[in-house]
DNA sequence: GACCTATATCTGCATATGCTGATAATCAGA
DNA sequence: TCTGATTATCAGCATATGCAGATATAGGTC
């Protein structure tokens, strides 16, 4: 019965990825935000590359991919069906061609605003429901996650 | 002074978004396990199909769906490679024609045993890197984030 | 048994995301 | 200045994910 109970406790621990609670986690949240969003015609995902433009414009894909933790050639890929839509316009960086320079237009700029009300609903929303210190907690969490530091001391344990 | 403080706190807030956090977060956290994991040739994400298998096996798409907080069209896609590949098999039940019972194969029972010892590593070194309480804590507030009753308690506060 | 409704999947389309190899441009030397 | 190493992107391929419309099957009703 002990026995039979910590067998058990060894297979709950695999259910306790950290990996598969984000990615769970991240899949039921960017539903919820992307409904309250539909309205605008923005994704959670469309919108985060369009505010991380208006705080650090213009930007160069590898900034942008680092700010928003992606990989460049993916967000090469995100980038063009904003591109097309007219909410960002992409020229070549004069000191240096290798790099794109990532602006917002006119029409971007606005839309982010436009989606900017809806957000915050869909945050009062989340705020209210999981708690304003869980949820200031959380993000924080989330942040040290985030970071490179994180990642560093990840890999280097690896040797 | 006060004022240009009280802006700028306005735009932070914009940046602490719950759901970009998350996806950053599981962006992140993804990429370091599927390094660990990468020997044994799975994604997190296929290693979370086949080990939410082992514990409810057989399980129609929508139970296995459910489970997983995905969409039941998005999960016939991600399981296709993973028939293609010989790990799971797909039958109709006889009980009810419209279904179907997804099984792990031996073979899919064989790769997910040889994914396990990867896995540990990598969620051990999350464990010591974030810290043990902090990883359970974390762990548990994602798993309200994922319950259903938050979804529900999210979307009833649209009205 | 025909019919209407609800349910389980499937299909096709679109975006999201990552990786790898190719290409272009920069830069530090020889 | 020519070359080799480095860097910024791009292009192509594959998986991940969601949604809406189409299809098949169950179940209940007249």
């Amino acid at each position: 019965m002990r026995a039979n109970r910590d067998d058990a406790g060894g297979q709950d621990q695999r259910h306790r990825c950290s990996c598969t609670s984000l990615r769970k986690a991240s899949r039921r949240i960017s539903q919820l935000y992307d409904v309250a969003l539909a309205p605008c015609g923005l994704k959670t995902t469309q919108r985060a590359i369009l505010g991380e433009l208006r705080r650090s414009e213009p930007a160069t894909l590898g900034q942008l991919a680092a700010a928003l933790v992606m990989d460049a050639g993916a967000l090469a890929h995100t980038l063009k069906p904003l591109e097309r839509d007219g909410y960002l316009a992409i020229g070549i960086d004069p000191n240096d061609r290798r790099a794109r320079l990532i602006r917002l237009t006119p029409i971007g700029q606005a839309k982010l605003i436009e989606s900017d009300a809806l957000w915050e609903q869909a945050q009062h929303r989340f705020d209210s429901l999981f708690g304003a210190a869980q949820s200031e907690s959380l993000r924080a969490a989330l942040t040290i996650l985030i970071s490179g530091e994180f990642a560093a001391g990840f890999e280097v344990s690896l040797s």
